[in-house]
DNA sequence: CTTTCTGCAAAGGGTTTGCAGCTGC
DNA sequence: GCAGCTGCAAACCCTTTGCAGAAAG
């Protein structure tokens, strides 16, 4: 797992420091973890042998989303954006195609067999708010393509 | 719809104010859009007959957000979690909390009735990546003081 | 008259940036 | 040797908070 890092990051003309060696250690003890910048940060420190900057792990993090290396798990930061409540409207959920960008809705009598049991597993209410579903429609399903989001 | 508003905050013993009333009034003019404070705050010193603090949009925001007048779209407060991409990792999905950002995992089997009845009823097939559920987590469903979710 | 709300300014927390010095390759 | 990286600290941006005064009910 390592050394294909390693690679990707050479095949990307990227230095292989010892920073970003500590980094990618790290996340693959972690592997399956969702690890924040901070405690990255706190194990490079505790356990370091060497000396780290927060902001060469946030560097280091962007950059390895960049090239695909590391996911990133909680939205953009960005200003926090509010919408009215509109009670009249129907409850609903988008279905956005990935390839063509068509929205269709769908009612809100379909996911709820699936919002009940995410609810008694693991306790967790899906927000009463519409919910974007990406996926293929049916046009454009034969010739879909993976694309990242 | 103003004054059903008015009404919801009465009911919540919350007082009606010039500051609250004046973005009400925003929030209704722009029905369906999606307002960031910033701007919220803009109209509200540029047309504004009366001085306002950008705090004061704040607080009443998150005021309305609580009592379900109002909601909020992105979910940006809390830090970046990162997570390897490994390819062969089984298929799962993130349920994101939108008070306290926290993500947790389900497993892709969740998921499956849902994704068959999709593309059952619709013809859409939902992409086989990790989604996004977003909703309120066990810890901040307890904490909510206006309403049980 | 009480309690809630407000404006202001300062503080807060996560993240980014400028810069001089270091270091892979 | 020369990009590319790094550590440090200061800057940044959005958001929250403390407080004294204002105003809704």
């Amino acid at each position: 797992m390592l050394n294909q890092a390693y690679r990707l990051l050479k095949d990307c003309n990227l230095r292989i420091t010892p920073q970003r060696k500590a980094i990618l250690q790290i996340l693959d003890d972690f592997g399956g973890h969702h690890l924040e910048i901070e405690s990255i940060y706190e194990f490079l420190v505790t356990k370091g042998n060497r000396r780290i900057g927060l902001a060469t792990v946030y560097r280091t993090m962007e950059l390895f989303e960049k090239i695909g290396l590391v996911s990133r798990l909680s939205m953009e930061k960005s200003p926090a954006q509010y919408e009215l409540v509109i009670y009249d409207k129907p409850k609903h959920h988008h279905l956005v195609c990935l390839k063509c960008g068509q929205v269709q809705e769908i009612d809100d009598r379909i996911t709820e067999e699936f919002k009940n049991r995410i609810i008694k597993e693991k306790k967790f209410e899906v927000a009463d708010k519409p919910m974007k579903i990406y996926g293929y429609c049916d046009r454009c399903r034969e010739e879909s393509e993976y694309r990242d989001w």
